[in-house]
DNA sequence: GGCTCCCTACTCGGATAAGACCTGTCCGAGTACTTGAGG
DNA sequence: CCTCAAGTACTCGGACAGGTCTTATCCGAGTAGGGAGCC
């Protein structure tokens, strides 16, 4: 999987804990992960692109929440890096293996070997869809009370 | 994901269908699928190793089921093929981010981001484990119940 | 002093290279069959 | 005719290139703020 899921998540959580009424740009951010700029500012862009980021341009430009944290799941955020489509696609060799001469069809039903990997990849995409960033936030702060506050200690002093 | 899992998945099914008394070689596998003949031999050797597969050496030497259908999940063919490792690795870029001179530390809890893709990746791969090839094999019937058949001709005929 | 205009600095956005992994290929080690000679 | 042994053909196994996607980088378009000049 794309290391700019992980990227991703942890922009979007820090834009809502230090809640800033001005817009974030690609080098603080690069800074404050220690993270190369120019590619991060690829990865949100791609946020951007789908909705989860607004972005304004010029001097004291940047980027924004484009809506609370509780209306974004982890699955928002994959599409959104990742691409729409399936892990696993399935090619029909089916079609080109014996039996591809046979005069009855006996391949036009659905191809059981993709039907089996679809539902286990279902599975995981609704256990993405279920878990919204608000979520995660939620669990974060309840190990570490005072991460919220170093956060926006951060952004003040920085 | 690795296309040659798509591959050994039908390979399985198609050693257990035909149910020969002598092993089946890389050539006629390839042949039968139309894949590329030294290719499909890495992924066949992929599945000896993780003890899917026996492999015979030598003139009619070929390979044979380790053991049935019902004792192999999708699991196991995802995890021959693609490796052990998760999909989603956890680089705890937040180590890195904001706070991370911060004298009390507030990252010795576990990553929230982490565990959350982990719970969704967990998922998928109940949804695999659960499933064997013995059950894909049984929906595959059930669409096309000439199917059993007409593999075990080819075999004869070729 | 206040307003306007221009200039500078900064930031997003997309186009552009380097590296890693997946895909595809080749050749050597080893085994079973075949075939010929010898008893 | 039977036995034996060498040769041969075939197959697995690992080492070796090509292509594509991810990772990383650079530069141009555009905007906000600041400063100088003018009224």
């Amino acid at each position: 999987m794309n290391e700019g899921v992980e990227w991703a998540a942890h922009v979007l959580l820090l834009l809502d804990w230090v809640d800033s009424d001005r817009p974030m740009s690609t080098t603080r951010l690069a800074a404050g992960y220690e993270l190369p700029p120019p590619y991060l500012n690829k990865q949100l862009q791609a946020l951007v692109r789908a909705g989860l980021l607004t972005s304004t341009p010029g001097a004291r430009g940047g980027f924004r929440l484009a809506r609370p944290l509780d209306k974004i799941t982890l699955m928002d955020v994959v599409t959104a890096i990742e691409g729409p489509d399936e892990a696993f696609r399935c090619t029909e060799i089916r079609r080109h293996g014996p039996g591809r001469d046979a005069p009855e069809r006996v391949y036009d039903s659905p191809c059981a070997v993709n039907a089996a990997m679809r539902r286990a990849e279902l599975a995981w995409r609704q256990a993405l869809a279920e878990q919204t960033l608000a979520d995660v936030q939620a669990e974060a702060e309840a190990h570490a009370p005072r991460l919220g506050e170093q956060l926006r200690a951060w952004h003040e002093r920085t």
